[in-house]
DNA sequence: CTTTACTAGTTTAACGATAAACTATATATT
DNA sequence: AATATATAGTTTATCGTTAAACTAGTAAAG
């Protein structure tokens, strides 16, 4: 029963692990056929907004969609906003706030983005059996979503 | 058969969209109660040494165990060094080599981070079906495969 | 009103990572 | 032996991220 359980840590610490090397190794691999000096994550804020068919957004509705921090969101908008990919512009209705907007520029680059993508997800596709990826998602949906409200429980963040 | 490809790409999409979000997640939470001044990356380096029951490994074994590169070896090595929880020093059979050995101190941070993670782990195998991991595990395990072979092609890094 | 929370966003410091350029040593080729 | 190539590790610049402190505006309670 103790060796049980430690078959089971060492099962899902295993299951971590190549989580986190795939991780690296996609974001390295998305990075190196992304034009117009665009990272992942600059990229899937504006997938955001065309795959919602989004015209405006809130910082803070940007950050906890993609689970990042305000802080992190901040720099990522000042990194479009340079490249003119998109725009931050006070919100009228309330004084703290922020609207985000992409712009025809950045709806360019995201679309440059996805053809530049596609070739890569082919291959994946191509060489892995696509049953098994479906077969794993819900196992990953169901993860993401059990760290996330453990998150939630010791102190509130920025949510 | 174009709307086939488009949905098996937005399947590969999401699952590396989640795969990023866990990764985020699970190390933020394995560094809140890691001790010692202990990052996950300086916990993995230690545990290699006591799973594997190796006493030397050279940086870049560690490296490509571990699937980064050199340079982010050489700032993990330096960190552990200066916690007291690994020596480096000169190969005295190659000149250009240098050997990592875990310390006394080392091996009881390792162990105390261990014991702070159980609980984590043990909350996460309590909550979601651990059959699902083991299924998951093959998957994941292949497309880290795979994902590291695509990257060897392209130009050739510090392997 | 006024004080007291709360919320939106920014800033700073620290960390892990990459890529690319660099130093130094080892090994092959000729 | 001399030259060329490969390998081990470091350094520098850049990026995305977190956590925590901060500013400023909003909303609620008294």
């Amino acid at each position: 029963m103790s060796d049980k359980r430690l078959d089971t840590h060492a099962l899902w610490f295993e299951v971590f692990n190549e989580i986190g090397i795939i991780e690296q190794l996609s974001r390295s691999a998305f990075e190196r056929v992304m034009p117009g000096g665009l990272s992942l994550a600059g990229f899937t804020v504006l997938n955001h907004f065309v795959r919602l068919e989004k015209t405006e957004a809130a910082p803070s509705e940007l950050a906890s969609a993609f689970q990042i921090t305000k802080g992190a969101m901040t720099n990522t908008l000042k990194r479009l906003e340079a490249l003119g990919y998109a725009t931050v512009t006070a919100n009228p209705s309330d004084g703290r706030g922020k609207i985000v907007r992409i712009t025809s520029k950045g709806r360019k680059a995201r679309d440059k983005s996805i053809a530049a993508l596609a070739p890569q997800l082919s291959e994946v596709a191509r060489s892995l059996p696509g049953g098994d990826a479906l077969a794993a998602l819900p196992f990953l949906r169901q993860l993401r979503i059990f760290l996330d409200a453990q998150r939630d429980l010791p102190h509130s963040s920025g949510k």
